[in-house]
DNA sequence: GAAGCTGAGTTGGTATTTCCAAGTTAGCAT
DNA sequence: ATGCTAACTTGGAAATACCAACTCAGCTTC
């Protein structure tokens, strides 16, 4: 819970965010529509502290924001709702299961990304500034000036 | 270490080689370049315990795979090396680095995908069977026929 | 051929996380 | 006022992680 100090690689803060167990998995349920304490605890099986933990964790890194609701003739309740930080997560989301999907296969056959137009299927790739799809191999890792040896 | 039961969805099967405390780390030192032990030590600061039994799991999971080697005058050790499956990781990584930019800015500024050849700017997205990228918002996560209810 | 050095771990004890079951709380309905 | 339900809390046991110290194998040096 105590930030020791910032550390200058851009995936260990992500995972600072997103490291612990079950989170990728909460934020999985809430890109697939679920937005409720109980609603999460049933899909995932997680125990209800550590959901507790994992939904403040996230609400403070802006990732879920907490939206109150009332149902007529129930008492007020909030729900739970991907911010734009939290949409941006989908490309993470794809790209690990694009990898269990090749690598761990299930035996009764993939999950797949499609185009929701047209149904065609897409994958997670590294793209220029056009939009164009680059190699693996041409990727490097950059950093800025400010960066410390 | 003992597989309960396999599960459909292609998250959880990959976060259950990537999905403990170090391994993301691991990998990405290991795609940095780093092969041996007392260097995976030294960089990340983790106990060697906990990183005997990272890059145990990841030689099972077929991420990292032992190589061999003698240095003149030296015994013969093993390095840890990439696999292609481990590869296929970068965008993962890439994905992750991406959103730690821009959701979990480093005060010293980001570190940046640059493709090798020119040092042009990159990204990770989401692009369809041509290589063109597709805006998040037409993604769908589609369940094969196969896939239970 | 004994002693030292070094990389790659192992071991033992403590601290932190996670898990599970049971309990609590707030507001609406009866 | 009593019951119901979603959304948590709490307490204790189990699993993980952390840390320091130790081992072990093979090479080199004496």
């Amino acid at each position: 819970m105590i930030e020791v100090m910032e550390t200058p690689c851009s995936i260990a803060r992500s995972l600072e965010v997103l490291g612990e167990r079950w989170t990728f998995l909460v934020v999985r349920e809430a890109m697939s529509g679920t937005t409720r304490f109980a609603d999460f605890r049933a899909t995932l099986g997680v125990a209800p502290d550590i959901l507790t933990n994992r939904l403040n964790t996230l609400v403070e890194a802006g990732v879920l924001e907490r939206r109150p609701y009332q149902e007529e003739g129930k008492r007020a309740r909030h729900e739970y709702h991907l911010t734009e930080a939290g949409a941006d997560l989908r490309v993470v989301l794809g790209a690990l299961q694009q990898w269990g999907d090749e690598h761990r296969p299930y035996s009764l056959g993939p999950t797949l990304l499609r185009r929701s137009a047209d149904g065609r299927p897409l994958r997670v790739a590294f793209v220029d500034d056009e939009g164009r799809e680059v190699p693996r191999s041409d990727v490097r890792f950059v950093r800025t000036a400010a960066y410390p040896a």
